[in-house]
DNA sequence: CAAGATTGAACTCTCAATCTTA
DNA sequence: TAAGATTGAGAGTTCAATCTTG
């Protein structure tokens, strides 16, 4: 058995402050668009997705791709946002197993409503709490691990076949416990999730 | 009525590229932490504060404030959790409406095998993707944000008071386009969700 | 059979109502 | 009456099965 690597006081606190600013944020900006404008975030999303599209229609599966979410609960949120006149399905001329889904006129009006104060939640909350350079800081991080978090599968593969170490050559020392040792005093700490 | 202030192509970056990030890589730790070691993620949370806690014990209220959770979901999630011998409920004897959620022999006994491969996880995907000055970059900007939705009470009172810019003396040039006016080409690009 | 998409059941979360005690 | 906590119903998400077409 290889000894864990458990996290380093550093690395602890970016865990538990992105846990922290993760949560949050979502749950803050979630709050402020239903409360203002009516809509889950997931209605945003999908609106936005749709309004975005050339024709303002994407295909189902393609638009659960961008989403990264399953073709399940793309069509169960589709269901509820065609009964409230937010979207429509249209059939795929050149594929029969297709299907559309279209932004509808009450969609586009609902997000053309929900947009300014959306962004003005967004600022409130993110963006205007941080200087340029913060920013920049967050997008190349964010790219950067969201870019590795790309292929989902690749990843999963990647930690079954090998170990589970080894993943970039950035390895610090090894400032850890041992495994079976357990972090340090009374009230252990592991990672929070 | 106000001009909206769109974000401007690098705030729009920022914006978007948290969002990939925020949410592939909760949706990969927790997936990652299901498979391993059969806990949900927030099974592992609640785990994680109760194993931190003096006497292994913490006051529900308080148990949900510490995750952000209402009052009913975290009695609702602890229901499911003691039908699986991971958490036990006690009464408290200083105040008789309360209740203590406490970690059970089973519940101790998931963490610790679940901590190591959970670690494991965390650094896969995030931590050792970055260089000590993004560590740092990161923890500085979660805590600020995170620092500043600390009440969200106040952040709400604050939003329908006064209008909804000014939040601070941050304002970059507005470079943005009027309201109305909307985004500008073809495919309207509003802010993402 | 594989791909695109939907369906139903089980599970989780939220909201409002409720119950008990300070 | 307010605070601590639970409950049940409704909404949303996931998982496995299903249906249709390439």
């Amino acid at each position: 058995v290889e000894p864990t690597r458990w996290l380093t006081p550093s690395e602890d606190r970016a865990w538990r402050a992105w846990l922290a600013m993760a949560e949050r944020l979502r749950a803050q900006i979630a709050r402020d668009l239903l409360v203002d404008s009516g809509l889950s975030d997931a209605d945003y999303m999908v609106l936005v997705h749709l309004s975005e599209a050339e024709g303002r229609r994407v295909r189902m599966n393609d638009l659960a791709a961008r989403l990264n979410w399953s073709k399940s609960r793309l069509s169960h949120q589709l269901a509820r946002m065609q009964a409230r006149g937010l979207v429509q399905r249209e059939e795929c001329p050149s594929d029969a197993r297709g299907a559309f889904a279209v932004l509808a006129a009450g969609g586009l009006a609902e997000i053309e409503r929900a947009a300014p104060k959306h962004v003005a939640s967004v600022r409130r909350h993110l963006i205007d709490l941080l200087d340029e350079e913060q920013l920049s800081q967050l997008s190349d991080i964010a790219e950067l691990v969201a870019g590795h978090l790309r292929t989902q599968s690749a990843c999963t593969a990647a930690r079954q076949e090998s170990g589970v170490e080894k993943s970039s050559g950035l390895n610090a020392a090894g400032a850890g416990w041992l495994e079976g040792e357990g972090p340090p005093s009374r009230a252990p700490r592991f990672p929070a999730c």
